[in-house]
This record gives structure tokens, C-alpha cells and sequence, in this order.
RNA sequence: GCUCGGAUGGUGGAACUGGUAGACACGCAGGACUUAAAAUCCUGUUCGCCCUAAAGCGAGUGCGGGUUCGAUUCCCGCUCCGAGUACCA
């Protein structure tokens, strides 16, 4: 039979459903490997060409690995919840669970289409009951903990309760708020319970905070930042304010560190770590209180701590340069510090509260992209630098930001640009610390030199100055070493609908738990999607939307729910420990099976989330670990990035009329030039290699049926670029118009032939007739001319089995490194080898089988089945083992270079050694010719590689 | 601005630790088979010069330098492209 590859693929996709072929059991005698893919969203535009790339990628290492005898976990689910269905809700009033199930069906119909071998029975969906009832319980276990410095983990909250009967807050260090009260054992006992629990919240991994929301009184919602564009929003324009809500936040920061010092532990991406770092953004510095000096206070050169110093009357600064104190010329507070009140004059009342109603339009967003503009207002007011007493004017300016460090710096002209830049515009001094330092146009911030200007550090370098300086301003209680982290707590509600529900009541105010026997806590119903015209959530319009709780004393209780939901990040923060167990009831995962699994080998996916999921996931995992319910401090020990596939879209050129208006006629790339045209985009799923297929255009569309074209050589060549797959581009490749004209086993390998799997590249479907047919050639290897099944069972030649250990041992390296393309070449190598060797002996087609199977699952499947297998069998068969005896080689052609240049190919004996190799290759007439006559002064030989005449 | 990545024929890419640059494909050109098309097969294909051809010569991995017997690979400086990030004190 010829290759008939949709029968094929269509028979074995339905066998390893049926059988259940890639089920997995949590136990086994193998080796434990887990495969992960990060879970799609599942929008409503179905799965592009680019999805897939590194499902197929995770796809081979998975077959790769139990042809390794390896058990391996390989799962997929959906990431279901979302903003696009419930966007799509609020147009059309259709329920996002009824589009995310449609949607959800159709991700399945095209993933199913490829051939993959995932163990379904474990598929997880972010937006089912049965799963976030596990989100909300992890919500539940983080709220119940706090954060202890000491131990360096989360313990559980009544740890702390306990700590705090026995002995007060004293000696409690914990990541908490800042406004955390000092009281006694006795103390704490005498508070009513209201306070107890108002105190604990302070503590909470999950916790209430007041946090600013992009708020748009126009539509009535709350919008994520990507929503907003230049101070509006980004859908119709209106405009959008900053206002202040009580929050669900998680506090993320108390993981900073180990955060940090996980990334040393785990086989990542460097540019990803590095984003991570980044993100974290640990800095080592200095805290430095600055004294104000107003007219009470009286400070007149005298060193400031002779004072008594109160929150009121001091600044806190944080600085990473503690070396450059010497050269600050004034201060800058963030607009929104609590001290601006009380440092404004009376006569800079009216520009601070200009600049502060300035400041109030802009998003943060636009604070921080403006880099530009200079603007700032004074306060009237001054500050005492306390190392050398100096007067130095306090000013307020946006570029400071009011959550980050203290919301004030030390501006140091010199070695800040952004300092430099303020300086100059408002004409305040800029003072030279460093002798090397140049500073007549921007400012220098090297640490090189010795300093000047600066008083008892003068003359010092900078690794001398810094402690010293510390030193002194410890000595003076005027500052203190500190490390500053640039991560802020993660804020974890949304004012949305389509979301996992907090599982949170209150009762006075305060947040409570509903007891966990009431999990889940359903989404309810409600009629519109929208906010409710008092602003809230849309949960405030579910009917009866209450919790009602009977006490053990018989009283009931009616309290409100929380009202915003979980963001898009709960649901993938864990599932990947849902999958070790996905049907579990009880518990989100069997301990035993998390004992089993423990983590995830290796994940592939975008390097998009770096910064994202793939830090909340680490920090769950470390969470869930400190309170012992998984094992690994790390979730994923190997991570690779795939690519970005980016679409690549055609262009047909508009012939353009004398009254400026589109003809129907249409000109060929290479002629375009010669007339007035307008560019368009055109499907690419009719142009083939660039050239439109003129039947198909003329069929798209009622308007080109009697279109004409000008053409060079007789056809209509495609202008191309690339952009992004979008559908508004035309240039939209769906994996099954291709698996429909090639076959999925084409798909899988033509994705990996495209390039190196990180690599972002432009889909182009050019080419993959090339993978076709090397899967026909492949197919004929096994058959006659006529496509009778045909193998011998003689013995193979040495060429023979030279090719398959070749091939044998390249993909093995190259999966190991991830290197798919290159594998996908060998195989084509091997296939032209074999056929021009005539090949067709079962000793090296089984072998080759085997090899080939990761990547072309069903094709290799039936083969082994023709080949007189038991169907089915291949996936958990062995991996051909690789002797190197059969690629010895006796002779290597070596390239003869004069000076480094290849002159000419010599075959010499590998037995051969340094001496004798030299003389043969001196002795060779055609060297002798490339030589004529000069020197030879050195030569270099280097064994199965070269050999080079240096004259 | 900062950080990271990248730049190789007409195109996608290969060259893994410094050792024959352009593997493997696509495309293109020519040919075979065929009434024809499709499919299949064969030959050629980095560029330039020379040439009927064989062969030969020269240049060549973004640009300019350097290290080395030898550089796509290492070092220094630059240009361009892509991604991430955002005034982080």
C-alpha cells in the first residue's frame, strides 16, 4: 500500500485512545520523569501552527524517554479562567462557562489531531469546581500562615498565637506589615478577639491591603494595565484614575531570598534567571534619616544627633550609594509621602498642590515610562545632611515612587543622571565626590577613584568608603545597612467575574474562612457580568450571595462574601500537582503520589511568563513545602524556552486608477514598482512559495471573480513580511489544513525542522513538501515498487549498520540537548543512505523504527506493526542501543591547508603517526605542486581533523 | 535607558569543545518518464573572474580591528534586528 497517511494517523490515534496507551500509574518499578507543558488558554480563535511547536517538542522527549524505560508523566488541562470569555460574557450575555466548554472541545478535537501522548485521564481545568476547590484551599492553608525570619518558613498562624500567650510580640521577627504593634503576653490576652484577628491579619500570608486600581468610571471596571494606553482605556478611550481599594494580597516578599537562591539550584534558561533576578531586585544599602530643620527645631550647623529624632521630623532615605552622601545637594519625596504635609511652607502651598493634582492624572505606568520630562515642586522646607550638617532643600517630584524603598532618595547630582538632569533644571548644586569623576554634561556614576569633597572619607576608594561610612552613621543612629528588595507583594483579587470565588466571609469588617467542608465555594450566577452600579464586583449581583453559619452555641450567622475573585495566576500555580493526581477528592493530591512525583523534570514553555507564573508557581511551591505538604523547595527542575512562531504574511499590490481609487487589477511583486499601488494582505493558505494560486483568489471572494492581474513569467508573485498570527493579517496557519494535506507526522517533524526550538522564527509552510517526502521515501524503504510490504531477513552490510548507529547515536544526542532540527536532518541522511544502499533489511528497519517513532508516532506504529509486532507495543519498547564499533573508521580524508587556506582533500591511515603522516603529506606530488618550492616552517597535524603547511 | 539574545547563499537553517563554511531541506535552472498533468527520479545551484568545457584564481559567515598555524566560533570597538523590562535610588 502506498503511504496513506490520514488513514494511518486516524486508525492509531483511535488505538492509543482506546487502549489507553499512555496512561500512567503512580507507581512503578522505571524510573519516575515528568514532562510538562505550560496548559493553554483555551481562547476562541482555536490552536494556531505556533501553539503546538513546543507540545511536540515535549511530545518527543516524552516518547524518547519511555522508549528509555523511563515512567513518564506527560498531562495537559486548560489554564480555563480568563478575561477574554468574560469580555465575550459581556457582549452577549453567553455564560464563559458554556464558550470556555466549546472552546475547550475544539483545543481537544486539534491536539488530538496531532498525535500526542498525553494521559488524558489526568487532564485538569482551572475553571471546574472540583479543581479550584483546591485553589481555594490553598488560599486558605497561605492565610492560615505566617512568614517566621527565624525559622526561615511559613509556620501555621496558631504557632504564632502561641508565641504570643507566651511572650508578647517581642521576640517575634516575622515579614509582616509595617505597622505591626509591640505588646506583651498579658497584653495580647486582653485584647478582644476583633483585635486578635486585626493584629494576625498584619502577619497573614494572604492578606487585606490597601492597593490602587486602574479605575474606569466610564465602563464602570476595573482595568488590568495592558487594558490602559496612555491614560485611557484602551477599549473606547475614557479616561481612567487611580483610586485606592482594600485588596487581597500575597505576600510574596517574605520569599524574596530563597526565591533568589533557588535560581542557583535549577537548570533554567540564564536569560530567564536573570529576568527573575531582576524581577527581585535585591539591593544592599543603607537606610539614612535625614533631620528636618524647621524653625522649632533650630538647627544651625549643629550635627543632627544632638537631636531627638521623631517620625515627624525626619526623613528616611534608602540608598545603594551610601559612599556618595557627600555629595547630596537636596532630597526628593515621592508626591505621595505622608511627610509632604507637614514639610510644605505656606508660600510653596499652591505649587505643591499643583504638581500633586499633576501628578494624580498620570498612571504609574506613565510616571515610569516618562523619562523625559523634568518637573518636580518645592516644599519649602529643608533637611540636615547628618554627616557634615549641611542644608539641603527637600523637594517633591514623581519620578520617586511612594512604594518602593521609603518613598524618598538622597539625590546625589554627580552620580545619579536623573538627579543630574533635576539639578540642572532647577538650578540646584551639583558637587564633584570623585576625583576621576567627569561631570560637565551628564552624571558619572563609575566608583572609580578616590573621593574628594567628602570630608572623612576623602581620599578613600569606594570599597574603603562604604563601611566606613555606615560605620559613622550607625555610630551617629542616623542610618543602618539594609537590604532592599525590588518585589512587591503580589495583589491577588480582581473586581471580575470569571474567576476562582475567595473563600472569605465578614463578619465586623474582618475576613474569616469559610469552614473547608463548604468547599467549593461555587461562582454563582449572576445576570450580568458587569459591575453593579454601586461599583462593586460583579458577584454583587448574585442573589443570595451569603454565607450562613450556625455557631456550636446554636446562634446564626449571616456574613457577606468577598466579593472579587481570584487572578488568572491561582489556578496555575499548582496544577502541575494536580495531574499527580487529578481525581482526588480529599486531598489536591495524594501525598504518596506527590512522593512519587515529587517534580517537574522538565518544562517547556514561553519565556513570556518569566516574570509571572513561573515565580508565583515557585513561590506556592515553596509555601506549600515550609507548611509540609510537597517535598521540593524547587517545582521545576529544567526549563526550556520554546519560540515565538511568528506569522508570516503575503501582500498582493492594488493597481491604482488616475482618480487615486483601487482597480480590480492586480500587479506581481517584481512589477509593482512600475505603476501606483496600494498594499494588501492576503491569505497565505492560497499562496504557495509566494505565488497566489489565481483560481483560489478568485473564488475568496464575490468581488475578485472577474479580477485581473499582471503577471511576470506567468505568475502572480506575493510580496511577504513578518508580523504576528493574527487573523486581521491573514496569515493564520491551522494545524489541521496541514495535517489534513500532509498528515501530522509531517506537522511534528516540519515544526521541529524549522530551526532550533528557542528560536523565534516566522511560520512558512515553504519547505515542508521536503518532510513529506521524506516520510514517503522513508515508507518505501519498507515496500517495493508496486507498495508490497517487503523487508529481508539477511544479514546487513557494514554500510548498513554504519548508517543506523550513526543515526542512533545523533538523536540520542541531539534530544538530549533539545537540538530537534538537526535531528530531523540525520534521519533524512540516514533514509537517502539506506535507499541508496538499497536497503531493506529487518535487523536495521526495525531499529530505525524505534528511532524514528518519538517524532512520527503513527507512521512508525504501523510500521512495527507490518513488521509482525503486537500492535501497540512500540511506545514501551526498547531504545536501540549504540556500539561505536560500527562507525570506526580506519582512513580519514584529511583537508590539506597552506597557511591555514584548504588546498585539497588527502586520504591518510589513522594508524599513522605524526611523523610519518608529515612525511607522506610532504612527499604528495600535489603538495609539492601547491608548495612550489617554498619553506616549510612548521606543520600541524591534528589527528581525524586536518593537517596545515605553515610556509 | 538597562538586560538578554541574534545577524551565515535567493529562503529556513547546519557547522556541538577554535580545525574542510554552506550539511539537510526549500526554491530555482536543466533533464528523464508521461498524450498531458501530478507523482517520481537524475544533474546543477555561495558570489565574482576566466572559460566551449575541464580546471583554475580570488573573495566570502553584519562592519572595523585583535589573538592564533588556523576564527562563523575567542577578545575589543561599532552597526542593525528581535525579545524582556521600566525612573528601583
Amino acid at each position: 500500500m502506498d503511504y496513506q497517511f490520514r488513514d494511518l494517523e486516524n486508525k492509531w490515534q483511535k488505538f492509543w485512545a482506546e487502549n489507553q496507551t499512555f496512561k500512567v500509574e503512580n507507581n512503578s518499578p522505571k524510573p519516575k520523569y515528568y514532562v510538562l507543558d505550560m496548559f493553554p488558554y483555551p481562547s476562541g480563535a482555536g490552536l494556531h501552527v505556533g501553539h503546538p511547536l513546543g507540545y511536540i517538542a515535549s511530545d518527543i522527549f516524552s516518547r524518547y524517554k519511555r522508549l528509555k524505560g523511563f515512567n513518564v508523566l506527560h498531562p495537559m488541562g486548560y489554564d480555563s479562567f480568563g478575561l477574554p470569555a468574560e469580555q465575550y460574557a459581556i457582549q452577549t450575555g453567553q455564560h464563559p462557562a458554556i464558550t470556555t466548554e466549546t472552546n475547550i472541545n475544539r483545543y481537544r478535537e486539534q491536539l488530538d489531531n496531532i498525535g500526542f501522548s498525553f494521559d488524558w485521564s489526568r487532564e485538569v481545568r482551572t475553571s471546574d469546581p472540583s479543581y479550584y476547590k483546591w485553589s481555594q484551599w490553598i488560599f486558605m492553608q497561605l492565610f492560615n500562615s505566617w512568614y517566621n525570619v527565624v525559622s526561615d518558613k511559613a509556620e501555621p498562624i496558631e504557632e504564632l498565637v502561641r508565641k504570643f500567650e507566651e511572650s508578647g510580640s517581642a521576640n517575634i521577627k516575622a515579614v509582616a506589615d509595617d505597622d505591626i504593634s509591640v505588646f506583651s503576653a498579658e497584653e495580647w490576652k486582653q485584647k478582644t478577639d476583633e483585635d486578635k484577628q486585626r493584629e494576625l491579619l498584619k502577619y497573614r500570608l494572604t492578606y487585606l491591603r490597601e492597593s490602587t486600581v486602574n479605575w474606569c468610571p466610564a465602563l464602570g471596571t476595573v482595568l488590568a494595565n495592558d487594558e490602559v494606553k496612555d491614560g485611557v482605556s484602551e477599549r473606547g478611550g475614557y479616561p481612567v484614575e487611580q483610586k485606592k481599594m482594600m485588596q487581597w494580597s500575597m505576600r510574596i516578599t517574605a520569599y524574596a531570598d530563597r526565591l533568589l537562591k533557588g535560581l542557583d539550584t535549577i537548570d533554567w534558561p540564564e536569560p530567564l534567571k536573570e529576568m527573575q533576578r531582576n524581577w527581585i531586585g535585591k539591593s544592599i544599602g543603607a537606610l539614612i534619616k535625614f533631620q528636618v530643620e524647621s524653625s522649632n527645631l533650630k538647627v544651625k550647623g549643629e550635627i543632627a544627633h544632638n537631636l531627638q529624632p521623631t517620625t515627624h521630623n525626619t526623613i528616611e532615605v534608602f540608598t545603594t550609594r551610601v559612599d556618595t552622601i557627600f555629595g547630596v545637594s537636596f532630597l526628593v519625596i515621592a508626591p505621595e509621602h505622608e511627610l509632604v504635609k507637614v514639610l510644605t511652607t505656606d508660600e510653596q502651598q499652591d505649587d505643591i498642590n499643583n504638581y500633586i493634582s499633576l501628578t494624580k492624572k498620570k498612571s504609574e505606568l506613565d510616571r515610569m515610562a516618562d523619562t523625559k520630562t523634568v518637573s518636580g515642586a518645592f516644599t519649602g522646607s529643608y533637611a540636615i545632611n547628618p554627616l557634615n550638617g549641611a542644608k539641603i532643600p527637600v523637594w517633591i517630584a514623581d519620578y520617586v515612587l511612594a512604594g518602593y524603598g521609603t518613598g524618598a532618595v538622597m539625590a546625589v547630582p554627580s552620580g545619579d543622571q536623573r538627579d543630574y538632569l533635576f539639578a540642572q533644571h532647577f538650578n540646584l548644586p551639583i558637587i564633584q565626590i570623585l576625583d576621576s569623576q567627569n561631570i560637565e554634561k551628564e552624571a558619572d556614576p563609575t566608583k572609580e577613584g578616590k573621593y574628594v569633597n567628602s570630608d572623612f572619607i576623602n581620599g578613600l576608594s569606594y570599597a574603603e568608603a562604604v563601611p566606613s561610612v555606615i560605620q559613622k552613621l550607625e555610630e551617629l543612629e542616623a542610618g543602618k545597612a539594609k537590604v532592599n528588595f525590588r518585589i512587591r507583594d503580589a495583589i491577588f483579587g480582581r473586581q471580575r467575574y470569571w474567576g476562582e470565588p475567595v473563600p472569605v466571609y465578614f463578619k465586623d469588617n474582618l475576613p474569616h474562612l469559610i469552614d473547608e467542608s463548604d468547599l467549593p465555594l461555587v461562582l454563582p450566577e449572576v445576570d450580568k457580568y458587569l459591575p453593579t452600579e454601586s461599583g462593586e464586583p460583579p458577584l454583587g449581583r448574585a442573589e443570595g450571595w451569603h454565607y450562613s453559619k450556625v455557631s456550636p452555641s446554636g446562634e446564626s450567622f449571616v456574613g457577606s462574601y468577598e466579593l472579587s475573585t481570584m487572578p488568572g495566576w491561582a489556578g496555575s500555580s499548582w496544577y502541575w500537582f494536580r495531574y499527580m493526581d487529578a481525581q482526588n477528592d480529599s486531598a489536591f493530591a495524594d501525598k504518596k503520589a506527590i512522593e512519587y512525583w515529587k517534580d517537574v523534570d522538565l518544562y517547556i514553555g514561553g519565556s513570556e511568563h518569566a516574570t509571572g507564573h513561573l515565580l508565583y508557581s515557585r513561590f506556592w511551591n515553596k509555601a506549600l513545602k515550609d507548611l509540609g505538604y510537597v517535598i521540593e523547595e524547587e517545582p521545576f527542575k529544567k526549563l526550556i524556552n520554546q519560540g515565538m512562531i511568528q506569522g508570516r504574511s503575503n501582500f498582493m499590490y492594488r493597481l491604482i486608477d488616475e482618480e487615486g481609487k483601487g482597480t480590480n487589477t492586480f500587479v506581481s511583486y517584481g512589477l509593482k514598482d512600475q505603476y501606483k499601488t496600494t498594499a494588501l494582505h492576503v491569505d497565505v493558505n492560497i499562496v504557495e512559495n509566494d505565488i497566489l494560486n489565481l483560481d483560489k483568489f478568485k473564488e475568496s471572494r464575490e468581488e475578485y471573480a472577474n479580477a485581473e492581474f499582471i503577471l511576470e513569467s506567468g505568475k502572480y508573485i506575493c510580496g511577504h513580511e513578518v508580523e504576528k498570527m493574527s487573523k486581521s493579517k491573514f496569515n493564520v496557519v491551522n494545524p489541521d489544513d496541514i495535517i489534513e494535506r500532509y498528515g501530522a507526522d509531517t506537522l511534528r517533524l516540519y515544526e521541529m525542522f524549522l530551526g532550533p526550538l528557542e528560536q523565534s522564527k516566522p511560520w512558512n509552510t515553504n519547505g515542508i513538501e521536503g518532510v513529506f517526502k521524506f516520510l514517503r521515501k522513508f515508507w518505501k524503504l519498507f515496500h517495493d515498487d508496486q507498495f508490497n510490504f517487503i523487508v529481508s531477513n539477511d544479514e546487513p552490510s557494514k554500510a548498513e549498520y554504519k548508517a543506523l548507529h550513526k543515526i542512533i547515536r545523533k538523536v540520542e544526542e541531539d534530544i538530549e540537548r533539545f537540538s530537534f532540527n538537526t535531528s530531523v536532518s540525520s534521519f533524512m541522511i540516514c533514509v537517502n543512505e539506506l535507499t541508496d544502499l538499497k536497503s531493506n533489511k529487518r535487523i536495521i528497519l526495525q531499529d530505525l523504527v524505534k528511532v524514528l517513532n518519538p517524532y512520527a508516532p503513527h507512521i512508525t506504529e504501523e510500521l512495527w506493526a507490518l513488521l509482525g509486532n503486537e500492535p501497540g507495543t512500540l511506545t514501551y519498547a526498547d531504545f536501540p542501543k549504540f556500539n561505536p564499533d560500527y562507525l570506526v573508521e580506519n582512513e580519514f580524508a584529511y583537508p590539506v591547508s597552506i597557511n591555514g587556506k584548504t588546498k585539497m582533500n588527502l586520504n591518510i591511515s589513522l594508524a599513522l603517526d605524526n611523523k610519518e603522516v608529515e612525511k607522506l603529506v610532504l612527499e604528495n606530488s600535489d603538495v609539492q605542486r601547491y608548495l612550489d618550492g617554498k619553506a616549510v616552517k612548521k606543520m600541524i597535524y591534528v589527528k581525524g581533523k586536518i593537517v596545515n603547511i605553515v610556509v
